[in-house]
DNA sequence: TTACACAATGTTATATTATAACAATAACTA
DNA sequence: TAGTTATTGTTATAATATAACATTGTGTAA
């Protein structure tokens, strides 16, 4: 369950250290020397990564980050902010915020399975 | 400000009418018997209706829908529930939730000027 | 009115993101 | 060891989105 193969394993490390969210041609061009060669293996390998919760995809900029918050349990429950200029992309880990959005009910009364949120500004930097 | 110009109403009025999400190509080929054939012509409308506030985008899926809550202020905060099974999608109007959406911080103390929050679930029907 | 600025349009080409379809191999299970 | 499932490899193609450039419309102010 923790045992990526090892494609899985190549495009994970990329991501992993990487500052910045990676979209998938960026991952493409990055791995070709470790032998993957075509899209559709680094779609498989980012579509298997996602689904176990080792990383997300931010919706708004197709890209991909680790996940660096114990809190969202196998990405059913994610929240990112983003700053509008340098697109730095941060993961939040607030107790409050995942307690409020999994405990949410529409007026319908209806309770959600999964959420994910963007918020979106300047970063400390860019202020 | 809420005069639309002719490929912007055209594009509105097909996108608000829908009961569904409608996605950028599917929005062309329903256009084109209006003389709009080409992918830019809708983009740019659809850049412009988002940008006025009048529709949203669905980043999960790539697709826009006209704004039906008043409380969303020029779409800068907005709130959408979608079943997984038929893609149904609402958007929702929660005081208290766009009331605490807007007043959250990161433990950083940063506030943020615009978020996008998708739920996930079933609708009523798909249960 | 006329000149200017700015918004919107039209058009062709191209870039970017993602999946279909099929064959082969590796890893796990009974 | 046979059967099953996950993963990989490969080619082609679908779906989503933008670049670049020329033209036309619309509002505004001299
Ligand atoms: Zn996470
Ligand atoms: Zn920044
Ligand atoms: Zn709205
Ligand atoms: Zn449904």
């Amino acid at each position: 369950m923790d045992n990526l193969s090892k494609n899985q394993q190549i495009i994970f490390d990329l991501i992993d250290k990487s500052p910045e969210p990676l979209k998938a041609y960026t991952i493409l061009f990055n791995v070709q020397k470790k032998g993957i060669k075509a899209p559709l293996q680094v779609y498989r390998a980012l579509d298997k990564l996602v689904e176990i919760g080792k990383i997300h995809k931010i919706e708004s900029r197709n890209a991909f980050i680790a996940c660096h918050n114990s809190r969202c349990q196998v990405a059913k429950a994610t929240a990112f902010s983003i700053c509008e200029i340098c697109e730095k992309v941060t993961e939040i880990s607030s107790a409050g915020l995942s307690k409020y959005l999994a405990n949410f009910k529409d007026k319908d009364g209806m309770k959600y399975s999964k959420y994910n949120l963007e918020f979106f500004g300047l970063c400390k930097k860019c202020r």
